[in-house]
RNA sequence: GCCUGGGUGGCGGAAUAGGUAGACGCAAGGGACUUAAAAUCCCUUGGGGCUUUGUCCCCGUGCGGGUUCGAUUCCCGCCCCAGGCACCA
């Protein structure tokens, strides 16, 4: 009989779905277990990063399901976004539509992968019972000021048309549009306000031991907390203060000179009917012209134009300028810095490209500085000097000490700073949750009432040609009643930021269809925390932060009562292929390929490294292809055997046909030898075995040890398929040994092949089906209970000891396991070749290791 | 520069509590079956050495030290690679 993986997947497909074997609900009396991978945006297929991602989570939810947890798996799709305007101005179709079909599309190939999702729980973010309750929250944040408008510079991409999060930007760039430089922009935006959340965060950063470690340091570094102080630099000419932030209020003796961010709110009215107003303004303008990529590159140089106006230091008493920089970033600490060229590189550098004054304020240990002779800034500790009553103190000691002596004077405060800024949520997009706001001229901003949600997308709008939003442009849309006055109004026509719907999606799995709030309460206790979250690393701040800070925006609205959203997280590598290059053609696809040459122009092919797939690399395998070639079950055995999940999966086809052949050996296994097996009892250890019946016993067993402990406790998948291949191994060993094939023989046989199946059935869960039906089993495998190991099946009459003559092995002895330490000691001094190396050397020690090893030192 | 990982055969990777380095698989080579090929099955496969081809000897987990009877594993110093952050005051 042949393995015909297609026939069989799909025949096991419809009785899952048939029977609702993924189906869940609340059981209070069992054990929960809430397993979770990051829902898919909905692009039209599922590429290997989706298999792979979705595979691991599926065998740990076979898996718990089989040891009796209560598992909740659901899936769903991260709906709303910009490809899907993109691709409807391409295609000349409707975004919901494309979306929609995407859904049904990919919603197959998932369905076609087997893997365990309760298909009940699916929803998509764009469905206006899914974003209405998101615009609930909105209006309680608004309320309570977590969110809030206002007018600021913001990180502008102009392919995405819209404005970005901080979070969004990478290395001056769109996290969507890598080649895309951010501009920044002065314009309205919406933003949330999870800088009241940054302590809160970081402290629980501490408390998640089942998170990578590398994924809460990065959000710790994004956080960015750091210990200095507020110090007030009285404006000369005025009674304002300009207030500074900084780290190293030690060296505030040494400030010769002041740098305001050119973004800086009261920069425009100080140098207002000043000779260097007019300088100035063009040097605002010049650098708020630059893409952030330019401004904050290494190679930019440091500059500034002096802006006419003086401000006092509030130690020294001095008369010191006030500059504008470039490199002065207007949204970390207050927008403007006090210089201190002796002690700060940067500073070192400005000061002297404009001729300002150096003052050495902390000198080395062991030397004298002279500003005149220096050639950096000194930044290591040392004692002040130039510093008033703390002359002679150590720099670190003096930190707390001038805080406390500005703070007494009134002249600054010791303060906490983080780099977090709050989430820009305002999109200038379409295709996204409309803010639920209404502008009135009487009334100014007013919150959609509640009873008026949820504000729906319309969806009978063309799309306009260029990729703005329609929506500025729709009057059926953004003309409007004002809830207060009655008067004409105007909506808000932004969006949200499609991070805001992932950032709660996993709580509404728990009750997706709750018409009453956002979150039926008591559902959502049962479930909440996730138990384990898997996704990629790319994720690591974005997503993983907001849904922190969202979910415990929604604990203090009263909505649940976890903190932290996902207890353990799983961060799974990329999928990688090797890249193929021809010297005038670029990358090539594989049928571009043959016999290594280019078949557009015969030169030979470079093969380039491997990297995580992608079009542009054209490097990618279609799953579809894969699974109409081999079936999903050598899919996901492929994908888990090659690496731990973890690390990058480096995609060959060679290995494909490996784990395929593997799955044909199990297939074989089972059809050819069906008839004997079937036709005893499995063995229960009634009967003492012996020779190797005793020892294929004992395998299962080890077997069974191995793969729930790798399963259970490490997720290392490619170790446990690895167990289960050793003990098919030596199955087939036993079958082509010269021992009699007895009756109890076969049933030790039939123990060893139906424990390879149920180990296997998280993995390949279709063919194990199906060979577990022949095998005169009834019902689904998900619900045959998880094996146990029995200890007594592991012990052993004989056991190898390792004989070691000063720590190099030397023999290999076999003991009856009965034997104790001092037996054991004997028997490696009686050994020949021990003898041979110990010679006639006096032995100075032994050491035996429990049943396991000796060493004779001589 | 800072933070976090990581460096083991031709390759992907094992070695989970300091105790047999290289499990399992891929590739390669040899053999069986076949008219032939594919498929399948069996064997070999870290490097080197040999006046003994062996239940032989030496070397070997990025490099250099250390702790230990014994180190891929622990400690110190360095090198390299990947990812993240980076004018953060």
């Amino acid at each position: 009989m042949k393995y015909q993986p297609q026939v069989i997947e799909t025949k096991w497909q419809e009785r899952w779905e048939k029977e609702k074997l993924f189906k869940v609900g609340e059981d209070p009396g069992k054990e929960k277990y809430y397993l979770l991978e990051m829902f898919p945006y909905p692009s039209g297929k599922i590429h290997m990063g989706h298999v792979r991602n979705y595979t691991i989570g599926d065998v740990v939810a076979r898996y718990k399901r089989m040891i009796g947890k209560n598992v909740l798996h659901p899936m769903g799709w991260d709906a709303f976004g910009l490809p899907a305007e993109n691709a409807a101005i391409e295609n000349n179709t409707h975004p919901a539509k494309w979306t929609y079909n995407n859904i049904a599309a990919m919603k197959k190939q998932l369905q076609r992968m087997g893997f365990s999702y309760d298909w009940d729980r699916e929803f998509a973010t764009c469905d206006p019972e899914y974003y209405r309750w998101e615009q609930l929250v909105f209006l309680k944040m608004y309320e309570r000021g977590l969110a809030y408008k206002k007018r600021t510079f913001v990180n502008w991409c102009d392919k995405c048309q819209s404005v970005l999060a901080n979070e969004q930007v990478e290395n001056g760039r769109c996290w969507r549009h890598t080649e895309q430089e951010v501009t920044i922009k002065e314009m309205d935006s919406w933003f949330l306000k999870i800088t009241d959340y940054a302590e809160e965060i970081l402290e629980y950063s501490d408390k998640l031991p089942g998170w990578p470690e590398r994924v809460l340091a990065m959000q710790r570094n994004w956080i960015g907390k750091s210990y200095g102080a507020i110090i007030k630099f009285p404006l000369v000419g005025s009674d304002e203060v300009i207030e500074v932030f900084t780290t190293r209020q030690d060296t505030v003796y040494g400030a010769t000179f002041l740098c305001f961010a050119p973004e800086h709110p009261k920069l425009k009215e100080l140098i207002k009917g000043l000779p260097q107003e007019k300088v100035v303004l063009e040097f605002i303008e010049k650098t708020l012209r630059m893409d952030s990529y330019m401004r904050t590159a290494d190679y930019t140089e440091k500059e500034g134009v002096f802006t006419g106006r003086y401000c006092l230091n509030p130690v020294t008493g001095e008369q010191i300028p006030i500059y504008v920089a470039n490199f002065v970033l207007f949204d970390y600490g207050t927008g403007a810095i006090m210089a201190v060229p002796t002690h700060d590189q940067r500073d070192f550098e400005f000061a002297k490209k404009y001729g300002l004054p150096l003052r050495v304020v902390i000198k080395p240990f062991d030397r004298d500085l002279d500003e005149r002779t220096m050639t950096e800034a000194y930044v290591e500790e040392g004692i002040l000097v130039n510093s008033g009553p703390f002359n002679g103190m150590k720099n670190l000691e003096a930190l707390d000490s001038i805080a406390e002596y500005l703070e007494s004077k009134g002249l600054g405060y010791k303060t906490v700073n983080y780099r977090l800024r709050d989430w820009g949520i305002s999109r200038q997009r379409y295709w996204g949750a409309p803010i639920p706001i209404i502008y009135c001229d009487n009334c100014g901003t007013v919150p959609v009432p509640e009873d008026d949600l949820p504000v729906v997308l319309p969806l009978d709008l063309d799309m306009r040609p260029n990729g703005g939003s329609p929506l500025p442009f729709e009057p059926s849309f953004y003309e409007t009643t004002c809830p207060k006055c009655k008067g004409k109004a105007r909506r808000e026509t932004d969006t949200m930021d499609t991070f805001v719907e992932s950032s709660w999606y996993f709580i509404r799995y728990a009750c997706p269809n709750y018409d009453k709030g956002p979150i039926d309460k008591e559902r959502a206790e049962y479930w909440m925390p996730v138990d384990q979250y898997i996704g990629g690393i790319e994720h690591a701040i974005l997503h993983l932060l907001y849904s922190r800070f969202y979910t415990r925006v929604l604990r203090d609205l009263g909505y649940i009562s976890a903190s932290e959203p996902f207890t353990n997280l799983l961060t799974q590598g990329m999928v990688c292929k090797e890249t193929q290059e021809c010297p005038e053609h670029g990358y090539l696809y594989p049928e571009e390929v043959k016999d290594g040459k280019c078949t557009l122009c015969g030169k030979d092919v470079i093969i380039g490294n491997t990297v995580k797939m992608s079009k542009s690399k054209k490097n990618v395998v279609d799953p579809q292809k894969m699974i109409d070639t081999y079936g999903a079950d050598t899919v996901r055995m492929f994908c888990l055997f090659a690496a731990p999940p973890e690390k990058d999966l480096e995609w060959s086809e060679q290995g494909v046909e490996g784990a395929f052949r593997f799955l044909n050996r199990l297939w074989h296994l089972v059809t050819e030898n069906l008839e004997e097996v079937s036709a005893v009892p499995i063995y229960a250890g009634e009967r003492a075995l012996n020779g190797a019946a005793r020892s294929l016993h004992r395998k299962t067993h080890q077997a069974i040890k191995k793969v729930t402990n790798d399963i259970e406790n490490r997720f290392h998948f490619n170790t446990a398929i690895s167990a289960v291949m050793e003990l098919i191994n030596e199955i087939n060993q036993f079958l082509h040994g010269d021992e009699v094939k007895d009756e109890l023989a076969w049933s030790v046989v039939r123990e060893a092949i139906e424990t390879s199946v149920v180990l296997l059935s998280p993995v390949v869960p279709h063919i194990t089906e199906e060979l577990w039906r022949m095998l005169g089993h009834e019902g689904f495998l998900l619900d045959h209970p998880w094996p146990k190991c029995d200890d007594k099946a592991l012990e052993e009459e004989k056991r190898l000891i390792v004989l070691q003559v000063n720590g190099k092995v030397r023999s290999r002895i076999e003991l009856p396991a009965s034997c104790n330490d001092k037996e054991i000691e004997e028997a490696a001094l009686a050994d020949q070749r021990v003898k041979r190396f110990v010679g006639d050397k006096p032995v100075k020690k032994v050491y035996v290791v429990k049943k396991k090893l000796v060493n004779v030192v001589v």
